[in-house]
RNA sequence: GGGUGAGUAGCUUAGUGGUAGAGCAUUCGGCUUACAUCCGAAAGGUCGCAGGUUCGAUCCCUGCCUCACCCACCA
């Protein structure tokens, strides 16, 4: 056997495990074996290098993987990386801007170009850190959504719904930016506070008031909550002439719940063209719709005198015009409220009607509802399906299209100058090739979410009909953070629900359908003070630096260990890892303290225990993984190898205790612990003349039976050891001192001798200083040592102790002739015992405290 | 504005309708057949605030305050 240093030293070792894990293809599943075990990596954006969130989350899914694995069952941890259009749109814009360049610049072609060096440099960054993490993903089956089979899977699928016309092109309010001349997706947005001048006008028997008077030429519907009393007389559709600001309109009252009555007059006119609430008022009550500003950021003809201005020239002068014609009621110059800017360039969003594509959720919403509702996909934790359905039944048409260059390419196919104009329809052709004749393809691209949302199944080889896509779908759990819900993982039931309807799929069944059987939602890694983790703020915390630092192991198991079930936010705590470092070190020091010690074979019963609980321990543990409670399997482990197996049961193996048995303890703990550190315990594993390797060994199976009677067996006498060592503390007794002791019934005196470092006596002599033990018992000590002015004190302490048990035992006693006749009887059971037990202690400690006299 | 979660020892937190548990930090004592990244011990908490239900509330209910996140974006 091989001496090991005294300390672990992860770099030594890491790099090496992991590629001997992937040189003996552990990490792929083997061809045969029911019962897969499948996770798809939710494939993080090429946009830039992991961060915690996904240092957890990769945790997460490594351990459940290893796990299973280990439970015997084919397990396939399929990663990838996704193209995150927009995002990567933005980092290659702002790299050209650095070169000022715009991509209009350098076009569509160079720009793709770009693109593809950047993916392949950040893409293989992601990928090494996964693996620094020591991430068990089989790396011969990763994708990317750019992929060409992907593409095809893209293509595919836009088809399939439009040819169920499901897919239709529609006028819908986008977020344009006059600036840099794109629309510009909500995340893009940054909202913010401004403060601005808020008129208020005359518009014919109404005040409406608005920070934004130059949307307001073309305004001809007043609109009310239909339950506001003081326009009750004014009812629905009712019509009037008014002055405006180019002279007479005719209006139309407009009722609609949409309106809050306490919100300035409760009424207001609307711009359908501009405003998103305008628009849906205008959606629901079908109502005529204007433009009033151009794509500029102009004013267009129907602002007559204005026309050409930009807002800001001609915001002073329509307020003036209007103020002239006695019109304007009241200014608020410290109105504040909030903007919406282009998160890059900063230009001032106008919202805008433009044709857009659509997916049509109405249709496709009902199956999704139900997969959940019925839990064939259940949430952990379970407040996620409430969130989820809510959202679902609210759910608007899905625009997939985006006005940039960087994704998938729409299979769309229009005649020439034919898209953009008011005579599109009829004028395009889907289909993945390009036509014969003059065509030429739209020039958007889908959202990214369009391609993310076939990632279980794409990714298996859809839409052909796979061995991989027969053998691995449905996966087993999607394990991701709570704010892509939506954007994601609603998409991905949907999506394979429909998606796989095929016959060639052979899935008639809802439940063949569905994506994953489990979404398990974990919590946000926020730092230390619980702010976001961000670059800007300087609160980001890297996880190659802590694996650098600490060890893989010691971040994975740090994370865990700070987990909680279904709590929304870990805050990141260093001292976590410092101490999960520890840990990984103590395991080590307990194999070395192992491959040191000669063969004995003199079991007591505290190998019988440390069995119990060993065994005890596996079962939990696997029941906790099962339910995704990873915080409290990592605290459970802890626990039990520290304090059971190294402080209690090392500690006696020193003196007495089958070193077998030691042995065959720890291999199993090695193997309790190595989904959540895979590293050390593969080590270690291998150190013990393992010939096979832990990824691939099975999980152990827990044989022993519980023992009450000789668990408390141990408990008393820890409670002996404790008593005789916290006595030493008190009274300032040295550790080098023996002590008399006399216990009524000592059980394995020469162990306990030798732990509390006593000599045991067969009869109690006077004039012993007696100590309560846990559970009522007493035990009595002596020594030179104990001075007159110690034991004072420990009486003053005994004193103390004596009078709260008694008010205790006073109250309990109390409130049980206040509950007689009142509660149960088993209640009141239960209440008598505990009293019993208290008044049983007390009479104790009142011994003790008279012979301390 | 709507929703969700959280507020427990200096810090990070576990937990239960019946005298509140841990880790780190602190203090004291220790190089004891592995580990000082260690061992033993101690101290530290009106369990956010105010009501209510109950014999009894940190736990259940209501309101409030603070923080975080998600959704919406207000004429």
């Amino acid at each position: 056997m091989l001496s090991l240093p005294k300390q672990y030293n992860p770099a030594e070792y890491e790099a090496e495990v992991y590629r001997k894990w992937e040189e003996s293809g552990a990490f792929t599943p083997p061809k045969n074996g029911n019962n897969p075990y499948v996770i798809m990596l939710p494939p993080p954006n090429i946009t830039g290098t992991l961060h915690m969130g996904h240092a957890l989350q990769d945790t997460i899914m490594d351990i459940l993987m290893r796990y299973n694995r280990m439970l015997g069952r084919p397990a396939l941890w399929l990663p990838g990386t996704d193209h995150a259009a927009i995002a990567t749109n933005k980092v290659l814009e702002e790299q050209l801007h650095q070169e000022g360049k715009t991509r209009y610049d350098i076009g569509r072609e160079e720009f793709m170009k770009r693109a593809d060096e950047w993916y392949d440099k950040t893409g293989k960054a992601i990928i090494n850190q996964m693996k620094r993490l020591g991430a068990s993903c089989d790396w011969s089956r990763e994708r990317f959504t750019m992929d060409t089979k992907y593409v095809q899977a893209v293509n595919k699928a836009f088809i399939h719904y439009y040819a169920k016309g499901l897919i239709y092109r529609g006028r819908r309010l986008v977020n344009w930016d006059p600036k840099s001349q794109t629309t510009v997706s909500d995340i893009e947005i940054d909202w913010h506070e401004e403060t601005a001048p808020y008129y208020t006008f005359q518009y014919g028997h109404f005040q409406i008031s608005t920070a934004r008077p130059e949307t307001k030429f073309g305004d001809k519907y007043v609109v009310m909550h239909p339950d506001d009393k003081r326009y009750a007389q004014y009812k629905h559709g009712d019509t009037f002439t008014c002055e405006w600001i180019n002279g007479p309109v005719n209006a139309t009252v407009i009722k609609d719940e949409s309106i809050d009555p306490s919100f300035g007059t409760g009424v207001m006119t609307i711009t359908p063209w501009h405003d998103a609430t305008d628009f849906d008022i205008a959606e629901r009550h079908n109502l005529d719709r204007e433009q009033i500003i151009d794509f500029n950021g102009k004013l267009m003809p129907i602002a007559a005198e204005f026309a050409g201005m930009d807002i800001e020239e001609a915001r002073p002068k329509i307020v003036a015009k209007l103020a002239k014609k006695g019109l304007l009621v009241h200014v608020n110059a410290n109105y504040v409220h909030n903007v919406a800017r282009n998160d890059r360039g900063k230009g001032l969003i106008e919202p805008q009607i433009s044709r857009q594509w659509f997916l049509n959720m109405q249709k496709l919403k009902d199956e999704t509802i139900a997969v959940v509702e019925d839990d064939l996909i259940r949430f952990y934790g379970p407040r996620w399906k409430k969130h989820f359905l809510d959202w679902m039944h609210n759910i608007r048409d899905w625009n997939i299209n985006r006005q940039i260059w960087l994704g998938h390419r729409l299979p769309v196919w229009w005649k020439k100058d034919t898209h953009g104009t008011d005579h599109e329809e009829g004028n395009f052709i889907v289909a993945e090739d390009k036509p014969a004749g003059d065509y030429e393809q739209d020039p958007d691209v889908l959202d990214t979410w369009f391609s993310a949302a076939l990632w279980p199944f794409a990714t298996l080889g859809w839409p052909d009909a796979a061995d991989d896509l027969h053998r691995f779908y449905p996966t087993s759990v999607l394990v991701t953070a709570r704010d892509i819900l939506y954007l994601w993982v609603a998409r991905m039931i949907f999506s394979g629900l429909e998606l796989l309807k095929g016959e060639e799929y052979q899935r008639p069944q809802i439940e063949q359908r569905i994506p994953f059987k489990d979404v398990f939602i974990h919590p946000t890694v926020l730092d230390k003070n619980g702010r976001r983790m961000s670059k800007s703020l300087g609160t980001g915390v890297d996880p190659l630096k802590l694996i650098n630092k600490y060890g893989s192991d010691a971040t994975r198991f740090g994370l865990m260990y700070q987990m909680s079930y279904d709590n929304q936010a870990i805050k990141f705590d260093e001292n976590a890892i410092v101490s999960a470092r520890n840990f990984a070190n103590k395991i080590w020091n307990l194999a070395r303290f192992l491959q040191n010690l000669p063969s004995r074979d003199e079991a007591t019963i505290f190998d019988q225990w440390i069995n119990r609980r060993c065994d005890a321990v596996i079962k939990q543990t696997g029941e906790l993984i099962d339910q995704y409670r990873f915080g409290e399997a990592a605290r459970l482990i802890y626990d039990f190898i520290w304090k059971d197996y190294a402080d209690w049961y090392v500690e006696v193996l020193k003196i007495k205790g089958s070193t077998a048995n030691a042995r065959s303890v720890f291999t199993k703990i090695l193997s309790l612990l190595h989904p959540f550190v895979p590293h050390i315990t593969e080590v270690l594993w291998q150190q013990f003349g393992n010939k096979d390797m832990l990824i691939t060994s099975p999980w152990p199976e827990a044989k022993t039976k519980p023992d009450q009677k000789a668990d408390k067996k141990i408990t008393r006498f820890q409670n002996i050891v404790a008593a005789v060592r916290s006595a030493r503390a008190l009274f300032g007794i040295s550790p080098s001192v023996t002590i008399d002791l006399y216990v009524s019934d000592a059980i394995m005196p020469e162990i306990l001798s030798s732990l509390a470092k006593v000599s045991l006596l067969k009869k109690a002599r006077e004039n012993m200083t007696k100590l309560p033990l846990a559970g009522g018992e007493t035990i009595a000590i002596a020594s030179d040592e104990l001075t007159d002015d110690v034991i004072r004190q420990a009486r003053q302490k005994l004193l103390q102790e004596t009078t709260k048990l008694e008010q205790f035992v006073k109250r309990q006693s109390e409130s049980l002739t206040q509950m007689k006749g009142k509660a149960p009887k088993e209640i009141v059971t239960a209440k008598k015992r505990l009293i019993a037990d208290s008044q049983a202690k007390l009479k104790e400690m009142i011994v003790s405290k008279a012979l301390l006299q």
